[in-house]
RNA sequence: GGGCGCGUAGCUCAGCGGAAGAGCACUCGCCUUACAAGCGAGGGGUCGCAGGUUCGAACCCUGCCGCGCCCA
């Protein structure tokens, strides 16, 4: 009998009963912590930090499924391997939500509160409902070392704030300065410009008369509400038909005030009339016009976008106002024309979607002349190498080309500016061991900074710097970034300026790996107001945690994005039924993997041929994995699983395995040998269903801390490889002939092959027996059709029912297919060039092929001959 | 307006100079004792269009058309 272990599987996977017992275990066995003392190698990854009022999207999705599969392949490798987890306090987000909780339950606004009671009410907030993520991740299976969590806000983290704000404060790399910033109408606070996403709205272009007579000039623009606060009219020097009125003054409407026309290469002659108005106060470009040309700046709109001037107009809102302003110029003919709806490019708060308006008002910016030319330094001279290489670009450009980085927030959630200000207009900034000032007529800046200032500190900050400790010194530079490349900008880019400059040059992390968007099944972008958002946790909660893993990883494909559908889930789930019940199959047949490999010379033919794919599959994966090819590893893994292990190798396994001996004994050992190495494998990307599967198969505790494979050249088997080839195209051409003829799948059919010596598969004829269903040909055995392949001949004997037409029909088909090689390779041949200039292994090919199709033409015409008296 | 990327089977995507591939979907036949979340077989593409380079182009070059993204 066949030696059987009681496998405690039940006969499909059910995640649900694996995963969270399985987590649970994997934290209290501490596989997760990282010792920094350690002797190993150090591999780190920072986690890009989640927003503390977010919870998991599939975008976190795919980005935590592949810093995992890293993570845990190093693990594996022998690493002290660090993966930190952590939040950011989300300025922005988070005050909003805690004014509404505000607002809704107590009626109340943070004003009514006053600063420290709300702070402190915020931070109640985060205790109670704020990192919802973090559950979430563990759901997923996130191997992130738990005890070393981190939050933008806590204490060291806050030090470590202070502490470079100090030093670039005082290198002249923080400044603060009356300028044009984005401004939320709604939130309240100056943006920086990557907080603005622009989008193509419909507006409209009015053109207006300004002055008279012989001073007239007509004005177009988008934003006729801000000409209260024009003062000038711009063209451009060149521009002939304005040359005259250039130095003159001009009366604006309403106000009676006096504006200059000036001349300024900036002005597009082509855009409208080719004189545009000048409000410096509300309006980017129209500030440095004025810088130029030395001209007041006029503000005409609060901070809620309500205009603070003129009689009539005053209170209104923006929105209200433009048309009222339209309206009382066109009654006094002023409205010369007018193009509505007028397409063009509006800035929303990425936040709450609010048109941003342009204000201008004392912020402070950080300097980055000399922090981004490091940035970009670092990626040119290959410290740090992005992946895939084709988003170098856009990193240059942005760091090449980047604007001064505003960093002060009008919020109250965040880290308070450490700048003080005297009664006597003194200005003191105070590092983390520094006292404020004290006395009458000190303030601190009532300004937070911007979340990403303290992100980007994170791969430092984690690690416990400004403090040099153990774990900076292990594991900084980080060896990986994984994010999506719409976060360049935000995160990447100024990660890598604070990195170099906090760490005397060092690098943040050695390499970025840049993955894309995940969309839905038709390749758009998953939005609220498409409805087409897909929740991962549903996915977990349907298919388990691994299937989503799955799903996500193997569209991970470098530079494109990911589309993913529920078939593409519940396809994933599949293959995890799938390798439980392989490994369910193996466990019933006795599969072991006590001892040493047997030798080479005591296995089967399958057997090398089964462990030569599996070095290949091995050897491929690393590569792959180096390359950040998530899809193809997934998808390499997959067919070798499914195709090579379930669909043949088990299958021509089976005969073996049911019988006992020597032959039986060295299968289960390469059987259970093939499924440890394949779970390995495989855990980086599916934990959970490994896991289980490989501590019931070896008796172990985790795969998790099993050690990653490697490939064995001396299991390389060409050979084998060949001969089972063979064998495939056999057996295929077999069920395909049985296909065609409608032969029941159970129903055995007797046989004679001949040729199986010469194709080289001599020793398998009870192989391709049992795996298309043939008998021994008996005493009356009368073949009624054949086929051949590969110099195979098989004979059947169908007992003298046959289709015909069927069988006609296939031959004609592969005779069809035959003439048509013939024909293309023959062609080939017959040209004089590709004879002499093809290499010669080419030609020889196209020789094979040809000579293979003549053979087969032949065999398949005197077959159809001989069909020609029947049916 | 500037730049980048993409158009390959119904859908999503690999392939990127020497015989058109995968997953899902589809058709046919099967409860063959690991798995019907499965097994076996099959159909389906002038590789966006037009030129060019090459013995040979889905793959390299040029132009055009159509999408998408980033920046202004």
């Amino acid at each position: 009998m066949t030696p059987q272990t009681q496998p405690d599987l039940s006969a499909a996977y059910q995640p649900g009963e694996v995963e969270a017992r399985r987590y649970e275990q994997w934290v209290s066995a501490g596989y997760f912590g990282v010792d920094a003392a350690s002797q190993q190698p150090p591999f780190s990854i920072v986690i890009p930090p989640p927003n503390v009022t977010g919870s998991l999207h599939m975008g976190h999705a795919l980005d935590h499924t592949i810093q995992d599969s890293l993570i845990r392949r190093r693990r594996m490798q022998g690493y002290e391997a660090l993966w930190m987890p952590g939040m950011d306090h989300a300025g922005i987000a988070t005050q909003n939500v805690v004014e509404r909780q505000l607002a809704e339950q107590d009626g109340k606004s943070r004003h009514d509160l006053g600063r420290d009671a709300f702070v402190k009410r915020v931070w109640q907030w985060k205790e109670e409902f704020g990192g919802r993520i973090l559950g979430q991740m563990r759901r997923l299976g996130d191997s992130v070392d738990w005890s070393r969590e981190r939050f933008t806000m806590d204490a060291g983290l806050s030090r470590a704030v202070l502490t470079i704000f100090k030093r670039l404060y005082s290198e002249g790399l923080i400044y603060r300065a009356e300028r044009i910033i984005n401004w939320c109408p709604r939130c309240l606070t100056a943006l920086s410009d990557i907080e603005v996403e622009h989008s193509d709205d419909d507006g409209e272009l009015v053109s207006i008369r300004y002055g008279e007579g012989d001073d007239a000039i007509v004005v177009a623009t988008t934003r006729a509400e801000t000409m209260l606060g024009d003062t000038a009219i711009a063209v451009h020097p060149d521009d002939e038909r304005y040359a005259h009125l250039v130095g003159r003054e001009i009366e604006l409407p309403f106000t009676g005030r006096r504006i200059p026309v000036v001349a300024d290469a900036h002005v597009d002659p082509e855009f409208g009339t080719g004189a545009v108005k000048v409000t410096p106060a509300h309006d980017p470009n129209d500030f440095e016009i004025g810088q130029r040309h030395d001209l007041p700046s006029i503000t005409v709109l609060d901070e809620h976008g309500v205009i603070t001037v003129h009689g009539p107009f005053e209170g209104l809102d923006r929105f209200e106002a433009r048309p009222a302003i339209v309206a009382a110029l066109r009654e006094q003919g002023r409205i010369v024309a007018e193009k509505r709806p007028y397409v063009h490019a509006v800035g929303h708060c990425s936040r709450c979607n609010t048109t941003v308006e342009p204000r201008l008002s004392k912020q402070w910016f950080v300097k980055v002349g000399p922090l981004a030319a490091a940035a970009g330094d670092a990626v040119r001279d290959g410290r740090v190498t992005i992946h895939p290489v084709e988003q170098r670009k856009r990193y240059f450009d942005w760091v090449d080309n980047m604007h001064d980085w505003c960093i002060s927030r009008q919020l109250w959630w965040g880290h308070r500016i450490p700048i003080w200000y005297g009664p006597g207009g003194e200005m003191v900034c105070v590092g983390p061991d520094d006292e404020p000032p004290t006395g009458d007529g000190w303030v601190q800046d009532s300004d937070v900074l911007d979340t990403w200032f303290s992100s980007a500190l994170w791969p430092f900050s984690t690690l416990g710097w400004p403090e040099q400790t153990p774990e900076l010194a292990k594991f900084y530079p980080t060896s990986v970034l994984v994010t999506g490349y719409d976060i360049l900008f935000f995160w990447v880019v100024r990660m890598m300026m604070f990195g170099l400059y906090a760490m005397d040059g060092r690098q943040p992390f050695d390499h970025v790996v840049l993955h894309g968007l995940v969309r839905d099944q038709f390749g758009k972008k998953m939005s609220k107001s498409r409805g087409n958002v897909v929740d991962p946790l549903e996915w977990m909660d349907a298919y388990g945690a691994d299937a989503t893993r799955f799903t996500l990883a193997r569209g991970a494909n470098p530079g494109s994005d990911v589309a993913v559908s529920e078939d593409w889930a519940q396809g994933s789930r599949n293959f995890c039924n799938k390798l439980w019940n392989a490994t369910r199959f193996a466990l019933l047949s006795g599969a072991t993997v006590e001892g040493d490999l047997p030798a080479v010379t005591e296995m089967s033919t399958v057997d090398r041929w089964v462990l030569s794919r599996l070095q290949h599959t091995v050897s491929q994966v690393d590569r792959l994995f180096e390359a950040y090819e998530f899809g193809k590893v997934c998808d390499l893994l997959y067919h070798f699983a499914w195709d090579d292990v379930c669909d043949w190798y088990l299958e021509l396994a089976k005969p073996v395995l049911s019988a006992d001996g020597d032959a039986a004994r060295v299968t289960r050992r390469v059987l259970g040998h093939v499924l440890d190495t394949l779970l390995r494998l495989l855990h980086p990307v599916m934990p959970f269903v490994t896991d289980e599967l490989w501590s019931t198969l070896t008796g172990a505790d985790s795969v998790m801390v099993a050690s990653w494979p490697t490939a064995d050249e001396a299991l390389t088997d060409p050979g084998a490889e060949a001969e089972v080839a063979t064998l495939q195209r056999v057996v295929t051409e077999i069920r395909r002939f049985r296909s065609d003829q409608g032969l029941k799948p159970g129903q055995r059919v007797a046989a004679r092959l001949t040729g199986l010596e010469a194709a080289g598969i001599g020793g398998h004829q009870q192989l391709i027996g049992s795996l298309a269903r043939l008998n021994d040909p008996a005493d009356g055995f009368e073949p009624t059709a054949s086929v051949t392949v590969t110099g195979v001949t098989v004979e059947l004997d169908t007992r003298g029912s046959i289709d015909v037409a069927a069988e006609r029909a296939r031959l004609e088909k592969d005779l069809a297919g035959a003439r048509k090689e013939l024909d293309g390779t023959t062609k080939k041949l017959a040209n004089e060039a590709f004879l002499a200039k093809a290499p010669e292994q080419v030609v020889a090919k196209i020789r094979d092929r040809q000579a293979a199709a003549t053979a087969d033409i032949e065999r398949l015409t005197a077959a159809l001959a001989g069909l020609a008296g029947r049916g």
